[in-house]
RNA sequence: GCGCCCGUAGCUCAGCUGGAUAGAGCACCGGUUUUCUAAACCGGUGGUCGGGUGUUCGAGUCACCCCGGGCGCGCCA
């Protein structure tokens, strides 16, 4: 679909090198307009230029504009305040743009320039206990991120780094031996586990003789013990069942559950090699990198690879597991979904990455001229209770992600069943799934992702606001429309009957549709998903004082079909960006 | 002590990476329905953008220094 922006921005770059070649202006930006009032689109590009040059800018604008060649999508361009230049655009290119994205499948996402092959690492649970409020963040930023580096056209690989081979094991293993409950593991395997752990780790503190049993069951493990294998092995996999059934739930979907034991016959190897390429030394008794010309690791702790005891550790872990995603995926580049809490642990880890990758000789590149992966560690704040610590059950546990959304779908219910008694009852559990879980989603992925933020069900669930129930009613309306008679072929016949928009919201409505591939692109350039939300909370807003303002099927025509076109193309647009953020739609609620 | 993140309306948050008169929701006050879901919409009240210095045409945004809060810093993940 045509790039608006770009398009004014190649005809502004003309301009500028024809009003003053020798201008250090190489792409200049072109962006919305924040006050209408100013026009649709501005470039601050000459004033920049005029600063360059020494220059007074506003008569170097005014040049600009004069070399302009732009009436095919202009109907003014001005120059206003201290040079900025100021397009108004004209209404029927508005309407065309509106009709290609409305035959766009891309829904006028325009496809990245350089697609990539991107690892999303998220999610990551514990093998045998539940999966927490913890792990909300990490879930639905993955998620989304994944979802929308895919609709740019990168290729995309979502991947869950389980922790199912820590030294929690050696507790359970002895605790399955010894108190395992058998009826309570078939009925909910987690929950007993859970018990497990909990009941030899009270014990270990207290005896020396559970200490060294768990101690004894773990290095069995390590060694190869037939019988702890297949114990591990059992609580990962029903762990595993029951992580799925959550993600079945939430919608979401890896290709790769990749954890911590797949990599653990690598570990060896790994820090041989480290040591071999001088990258790795022993101090202490265990092996370390040391970081000591790296400015801003020189002072911290060293990361240790291995432990004196010989065990590895999670840095050696995620070092296998960059070479396995470079050498077996070609992977350029990483994404790691977890907590602010974890800087410096990736600091170190990429810091490490990109020296094994320089060294000559090494194993993490599949050839000599492969580039060496960009590795990011998308930071996020903490969830907060009402009491601004970090959210926890009564008792001091954390919450448990299943009990958390069999709430918000039965506060949901209650909603819709206080609200619109006529909804017919067999519409309303998947109303309340939509709805309850996708403003748990929403209320995450709305808000700046590097901040804490304070869970309250009450906010996160109000039909008013930057909310999922905001933006699903907003598409329910629309929806509703299309269910009245003779609406539904109605729209499909609107595209040339477009260039009628003319009421102050049917514009405002159209002009926010046309930026939707951007708000997309945006998220992006800094993995921030809830540049989408702010777009599509916006784009809502914009629908809603168009529903009040304008009736649309009593309508006459041609503005009729204007409208209902309007509407259809809305609805899509919404799906999509709630899509986008793993929200589902529904028709009613 | 060192490092990272943060401080915007009474509360919860935006602010498009340096643009024009700083915006939403809640709360408070008032208004809108013979019309497609009023679960909505419109208007009003509310600000020393933690403080200071600097950079420049221009700073909530960038730099430096303070104040305040959160998190992290050798054998956990």
């Amino acid at each position: 679909m045509t790039d608006l922006r770009r398009l004014l921005s190649q005809a502004l770059s003309s301009a500028l090198d024809a009003a003053c070649p020798d201008h250090p202006v190489a792409a200049p930006t072109v962006g919305p307009c924040q006050d209408p009032r100013f026009g649709d689109y501005q470039s601050n590009a000459a004033i920049l230029a005029a600063a360059a040059l020494k220059r007074p800018p506003r008569e170097l604008a005014e040049a600009v504009v004069g070399a302009l060649k732009a009436e095919s999508l202009c109907a003014k361009v001005e120059v206003a305040g201290p040079g900025f230049i100021n397009f108004h655009l004209l209404p029927f290119r508005i309407a065309a743009l509106l009709s290609e994205m409305a035959d766009d499948p891309c829904c006028g996402i325009p496809p990245a320039e350089k697609p990539k092959r991107i690892v999303v690492d998220f999610s990551s649970p514990n093998t045998a206990k539940a999966m927490h409020v913890g792990h909300i963040r990490s879930t639905f930023l993955g998620d989304a991120l994944a979802r929308i580096a895919r609709a740019v056209g990168h290729e995309v690989i979502t991947d869950n780094h389980l922790g199912d081979w820590g030294t929690q094991f050696g507790m359970l293993i002895h605790g399955y031996r010894r108190f395992l409950d058998r009826e309570a593991e078939k009925k909910d395997p987690v929950t007993e586990f859970e018990r497990l752990y909990r009941l030899v780790s009270a014990q270990a503190e207290a005896e020396a003789s559970t200490r060294e049993a768990a101690r004894r069951e773990l290095a069995a493990l390590h060694a190869g013990d037939p019988e702890n294998l297949r114990i591990w092995k059992e609580i990962a996999d029903l762990s595993f069942t029951e992580f799925e059934k959550t993600y079945r739930r939430l919608g979401v979907r890896f290709d790769h559950h990749l954890g911590e034991s797949f990599y653990n016959p690598q570990l060896p190897g790994v820090v041989e090699e480290l040591c071999r390429l001088g990258i790795a030394e022993e101090s202490e008794g265990a092996v370390c990198i040391f970081f000591r010309n790296d400015p801003a690791l020189k002072d911290v702790a060293p990361m240790i690879v291995r432990k004196k005891d010989g065990a590895f550790l999670y840095a050696t872990t995620d070092l296998a597991t960059v070479r396995h995603r470079v050498r077996e995926w070609k992977a350029e580049e990483m994404l790691y979904v977890t907590d602010a809490r974890q800087q410096l642990h990736f600091k170190q880890v990429f810091s490490a990455a990109a020296r094994w990758a320089a060294a000559p000789g090494n194993t993490l590149l599949p050839s000599l001229d492969a580039r060496p992966p960009a590795l990011r560690h998308i930071v996020f704040g903490t969830i907060l209770g009402a009491d601004k610590k970090p959210i926890k059950t009564r008792t001091g546990n954390p919450i448990k992600l299943t009990d958390l959304l069999d709430e918000a779908e039965s506060r949901a219910l209650g909603m819709i069943e206080e609200r619109n008694p006529e909804l017919t009852p067999s519409a309303r559990p998947a109303a309340a799934r939509a709805i309850g879980i996708g403003a748990v989603k929403y209320a995450d992925l709305s808000q700046n992702r590097n901040l804490d933020y304070v869970f309250d069900w009450k906010k996160l669930l109000a039909l008013q606001g930057n909310t999922a129930p905001y933006l699903i009613y907003a598409y329910v309306r629309i929806r509703s429309i299309f269910r009245q008679d003779g609406a539904a072929e109605a729209a499909t016949e609107a595209l040339e009957t477009t260039s009628v928009l003319s009421h102050e919201t049917e514009l405002a409505l159209a002009k926010k549709l046309i930026q939707f591939g951007d708000a997309v692109h945006s998220v992006l350039d800094d993995c921030r998903p809830h540049l989408l939300a702010n777009y599509l909370y916006d784009l809502a807003t914009r629908f809603s004082r168009f529903y009040e303002a304008c009736p649309v099927l009593k309508a006459p025509e041609p503005e009729r079909a204007a409208r209902l076109f309007l509407c259809g193309l809305t609805a899509r647009t919404l799906r999509r960006g709630l899509d986008l953020l793993g929200i589902e739609t529904i028709e009613e609620m």
